[in-house]
DNA sequence: TTGAAAGCGCTAACAG
DNA sequence: CTGTTAGCGCTTTCAA
């Protein structure tokens, strides 16, 4: 580094070398070397070498502008996230990253949380003209959005849930809510609360989970709440003030879980032997406080999608394919049988 | 939306709107609205306002690649995160994101975890400009890097850290290690353990701390671990197969303290009754778990470190500065006097 | 203060 | 198979 005092603030650029300097000294016009170095057919094999050969040695390196300008693609990919900050969508970036890195392309990220921002997002559409494609994590798209979503003229994937006509990558929310379900059945549990998020796949699950158990669904034990620990907390505090409150809760995901399990000690009472809580994600913390999740390979759906959208791109995506990973019980020790003693 | 069994493919991109079609609507030339349009001095107030009025309703977005082709700017600033999964890097970027829309910049996304992805970025940015600043998140940058940097000429800012010769907005880390330490110190715990994930600001806190209090730091009461919940199990682990264990542990971050009281559970014993332990960040997770904790305000450093960015684009950046953002104590129940009854 | 005109570096017809 | 020729949309001299 510089002694320089200014050596924080930018210096001025290297020289550029042009495609033109590269067909020079490889002895042939402009446009076959941009041929050659594309992967178009229709050159000689001992042509392009030698272009090649002349890129390599000018140390050569495409202008991604010009090449845009010119009609090429961005080798950009917008990708809208409602929450960077949770660990779900932070893995799904993870694996979206390393992906589009693979495939050459650049991941621009937008955050689509409240109203606002999606309004800002889909009526001014600063994506436009930026992108080759768009990967949606985990939001839903209105008609309305879907169409100008169609307007920006862009493959569009969804990865962490499944929208409407688009290739997509996620799991069976409502699987990976049976599963919960259903060990919290086979466990003997009859009376079991649910801590929602949303009207989503997971609380349907929770319905004919117990529907398909001969057990009448009570709406009291259905409570929806805002995401994170201390919606958790706050839902299962309503549960507690039933009058008879559920012997197990399955709660959205497992920070909500987490949550609803504070609530739970505070007011005293022992998990799982009082109460039994299951969550789905299996979150980092899930495996560090023993708690029973589903688990979803979270960052595997960002890769896939990644994988997804180059392949669109290299126009390789015959049908909008909706990919499925599996999610899997995680047994630990927040879940037993109903009033079991220790 | 279409019944179109293709619809989810690219549909045609919608007419796209050109400087000229505003130009054309305001009644000026091209080059006057381009003016206009960027922060030129040279334009009457009138003109200038009639022009954006065109290019607000024909919803104009300018193509980075003809403006980047033409010399001018990308629009665009990079970041570098070493971990997007995790909770402090996330809200990071949510800060960035909303300071870099607000300047009308677009966020690239770069992982730089190991060193080979490091490489990648260093090489690949390489000669053209892909973007016209970068931000990096909390990680160190090498000479070598730093003149790469320099010679594409990009701006350079760093959030969540302090790096060398450029601006930063960050914490003053030994500064928050003191705050914890001087917090255990004062409930009158003088064996105190450190679970550290770096030689960093925070661990030379440790040391600084027990000497200003006339305690010998003893090494053996410093562990280093690998980031997150397990590292600081594993850490506690160790602290508690002294033959004398600290009454009191101060955490390199709250998910790592986490990791730690897990540990102590485990082992029967009780938080804080047993032993205090104290964390860094004030993690959501912080506020379910009762965890005692420095906060930092971490989405408040992307926010300024992209202001910073955007004035560093516009030339309205004089000096180097470094700004400290003000850590604060957040008392809660895991930490206590030592032997304290109950 | 504004307009006209010349490219920026590259790709894609269209000829040969 | 390869060369020629237009632009892509914008920023900038250079004049007016």
């Amino acid at each position: 580094m510089t002694g320089d005092t200014q050596s924080w603030r930018r210096a001025a650029p290297a020289s550029p070398v042009t495609l033109d300097d590269v067909a020079r000294r490889a002895g042939v016009s402009l446009a076959t070397a941009s041929r050659a170095l594309g992967e178009h057919p229709h050159v000689a094999a001992a042509t392009r070498a030698r272009v090649r050969e002349a890129a390599e040695a000018l140390d050569y390196v495409a202008s991604p502008e010009a090449a845009r300008l010119a009609g090429g693609p961005t080798g950009r990919v917008a990708v809208l996230v409602p929450h960077p900050s949770r660990w779900f969508f932070g893995e799904l970036i993870e694996g979206l990253e390393a992906a589009l890195r693979a495939a050459d392309l650049d991941l621009v990220l937008f955050r689509v949380g409240g109203p606002e921002e999606r309004a800002a997002f889909f009526d001014r559409l600063p994506a436009r003209r930026k992108v080759d494609a768009v990967v949606v994590l985990a939001v839903a798209v209105d008609d309305a959005e879907h169409a100008r979503l169609a307007s920006l003229g862009v493959d569009v994937v969804v990865a962490g849930g499944r929208v409407a006509p688009y290739p997509s990558v996620g799991i069976d929310d409502h699987g990976a809510g049976r599963q919960a379900m259903d060990h919290l059945l086979h466990l003997g549990h009859r009376r079991i609360g649910l801590i929602a998020v949303d009207d989503d796949a997971r609380a349907s699950a929770w319905r004919t989970a117990l529907a398909d158990a001969g057990i009448e669904p009570e709406d009291e034990l259905a409570t929806t709440v805002a995401w994170g620990g201390e919606g958790g907390a706050e839902g299962m505090a309503r549960l507690l003030g039933l009058r008879t409150p559920p012997t197990a809760v399955f709660a959205h995901d497992d920070e909500t879980a987490l949550g609803a399990i504070r609530t739970l000690r505070r007011a005293g009472l022992r998990v799982p032997e009082d109460l039994s809580v299951i969550g789905v994600d299996d979150h980092p913390l899930a495996a560090l406080t023993d708690l029973t999740t589903v688990a979803q390979p979270v960052r595997e759906q960002g890769r896939r999608a990644g994988e997804l959208v180059a392949a669109a791109l290299r126009g390789d995506l015959q049908e909008p394919l909706a990919e499925v990973l599996p999610t899997r019980l995680v047994l630990r020790g927040t879940t037993s049988p109903p009033g079991a003693p220790r």
